[in-house]
DNA sequence: TATTGTTATACTCTATAACTATA
DNA sequence: TATAGTTATAGAGTATAACAATA
């Protein structure tokens, strides 16, 4: 799985050869989640699907008939961006799109029998990824790094 | 800058709103770096640089006629990834190609003489983005924070 | 006028596979 | 055989701009 770095012991930390890299917080952010992309897509493999799809049918599943844009502001993606991750779930009959009845201008959204038993099954691979992520943590340390990365996103 | 999310109270903290997910430490991971990336992308837009660039400009820098293959491993990048992004800072000019001497199979990189200007400038930039990052954290937090998404990266 | 959705377009990152050159 | 680079190809996320329908 992991790709042999070089040969000697420095391979393993190589926090030396990062230079001023290494103490920039922007630079640590985008290496760990690049980590845990890489993670959440072996762990997800067989179910094809993104971190992006299964957030997004998580939260249809939580807020049925939710519009595109209340969709999109939770998980901070503009229109455009949302419409390809939707377009994508609808042709894959995970989840449908309604006009509300209440503003026509709106798209209701709501997932499919499909939807559901694929949201499950998505649900069951995510509690094994962050079993791994967890795995280096404390629960103290967990709650810390959510709380610190939660005063980044909100 | 900031979409209005909704018109009640609670847009401004939607934690209610995420449900399940906002117990998943990845989900806010990936929050956490979307909203560097935007800010990075909005700081850097008079450079056209990406933070895979910055970082390649910077990690050649530190190690003149460094490999390939080692800044891809420094910057977790597979060698078909790493290739598109020095093949965009050579057709820019910042950056430029050797064959190595002791192992023709390498390629050395070196930053050209506008590559080290650039360079220069984003990393102007990157401490105003820096700031904006460590803004809402106390050196402490700031270090606490590095030291938990290393355990992740590393 | 403002909001929501849609379409078209473009760029970056990421990766796999197959190929060449070199060790 | 293994390593480093290259090329071709593809999918996903992100975003801007322009447009239509609705409020």
């Amino acid at each position: 799985m992991d790709a042999p770095v070089s040969i000697d012991a420095k391979a393993d930390q190589p926090d030396d050869e990062l230079g001023g890299l290494n103490g920039i917080v922007g630079f640590h952010v985008r290496l760990a989640h690049g980590a845990v992309y890489r993670n959440f897509m072996e762990t997800f493999a067989h179910l094809d699907l993104t971190q992006k799809q299964v957030s997004a049918m998580w939260l249809v599943a939580d807020h049925p008939g939710i519009s595109q844009i209340a969709l999109g502001q939770l998980l901070r993606m503009d229109r455009a961006t949302t419409m390809t991750i939707v377009n994508r779930l609808q042709e894959r009959n995970y989840l449908r799109r309604e006009r509300s009845a209440s503003d026509a201008r709106k798209q209701a959204l709501y997932l499919t029998d499909p939807g559901m038993a694929v949201l499950a099954e998505a649900k069951t691979a995510n509690a094994a990824h962050e079993a791994w992520l967890r795995a280096r943590f404390t629960p103290a340390e967990v709650e810390k790094l959510v709380e610190l990365l939660t005063r980044i996103h909100e």
